[in-house]
DNA sequence: TGTACATCAGTGAACGCGCGTTCACTGATGTAC
DNA sequence: TGTACATCAGTGAACGCGCGTTCACTGATGTAC
């Protein structure tokens, strides 16, 4: 609320913020770059300064994104300690917790038809996040029975679709309205099949 | 193209047509009704005539889509003869076939915001979809161990989830950019995974 | 510490544009008799 | 079969509005000396 100043100071994560504001109420078509403006408390013209247009707007939210959700999983799988079936496990809570935490971001990095490809550094920054959980699918894979052994990729794709799958069906929209379950429950327990299937976990569990 | 008449006919469904054209190409809230109407080679005012704005068509669009996608859903399932598992391949199969062929139609149903239980009409349609991988995931549970019998809704939406993940990560975007697999490959495999999982697949397949 | 000046980060006016929505209207169609 | 009339489904002009974008500008800041 530094309003008077006729420099801002820090335009740039005021526009970014108001950013991830409006692309939550209004999704990342849906807003317009006078709108963010208005929000931080600025002229029309001014974001011209910081950023092309809108495209680049929200390739700046979902870099940020990305990079925070990356230290979340990097975290989360740390969390593991050594056992790859706990790293995924928390991967899958942190995944879960991301989502739900930053919507705006989750939008712009996943649901905003962004090219990831188009800019190097949000690539690079994007690839660091699905690292990780290619490397704890690959680490599953010394627990696993030889004859089903699918590629890590698979594996870490599979899982990155059921986590995706849950967040947009039902962690969002009417709150409560679409599921008796939570989608924390759904998440762990669709993983615990999955992983059972792939023989790293026991029957009994 | 019998664009000299005055009255164009069946303006309604050309409207749509155009909607889910222009919601593939720019999203859900990155069209206006004019293009619509333009489209449909008619001025800007008619579109009122039929719908009561954006989100009325939108709804209009989902609606149609989950009709079709209940019918096919349905049809899949047939297709399994008895046997839930084969029914629920066949039903993956369907689905992402479903998505590939009518993305305007599957965006405006899950993607879009719109409101399914606002509509009564479209909730029914959408329900109707929904019970039939209910059905498939209840009939599973007979061939399924009771130690570790799951609730089917529970079933469905894990295999929900995972279909759609797979939708909006690896089936749409820079084609091929994103993965090795095929959609068609990634889901098969981890829906075999899963089922695995679930007891209801021996260990080699 | 003071001053002159370059640079930076905003302003605000202007432009052309297309949108949403309303409204009185009109051409085409259907139908009662 | 013909005609009169009601209804339907479009038109096109009008309105106020906000957007994107450019531009010369100006106030604030940083720094060399």
């Amino acid at each position: 609320m530094v309003k008077k100043n006729y420099h801002h100071g820090n335009l740039k994560s005021a526009l970014i913020a108001a950013t991830i504001k409006l692309i939550e109420e209004k999704g990342p078509t849906g807003f317009t770059i006078s709108e963010a403006a208005k929000q931080a408390g600025v002229s029309a013209a001014a974001p011209y300064r910081h950023f092309k247009g809108r495209e680049d707007l929200i390739a700046e939210v979902a870099k940020q994104g990305f990079s925070i959700f990356a230290d979340l999983m990097e975290y989360a799988y740390d969390k593991g300690n050594g056992s790859a079936v706990a790293s995924l496990e928390a991967i899958g809570r942190a995944y879960l917790a991301f989502a739900r935490k930053n919507p705006g971001q989750y939008i712009a990095m996943f649901e905003s038809g962004v090219s990831i490809n188009a800019d190097p550094e949000l690539a690079s920054v994007a690839n660091r996040a699905m690292n990780v959980l290619i490397k704890a699918a690959d680490e599953l894979s010394s627990n696993m029975p030889t004859e089903i052994k699918p590629p890590s990729t698979m594996v870490s794709q599979h899982i990155w679709a059921m986590s995706h799958g849950i967040v947009e069906l039902y962690a969002r929209g009417e709150p409560g309205a679409r599921s008796p379950f939570t989608p924390e429950d759904l998440l762990e327990s669709g993983l615990g099949i999955y992983l059972r299937g792939l023989g790293v976990l026991p029957k009994e569990n």
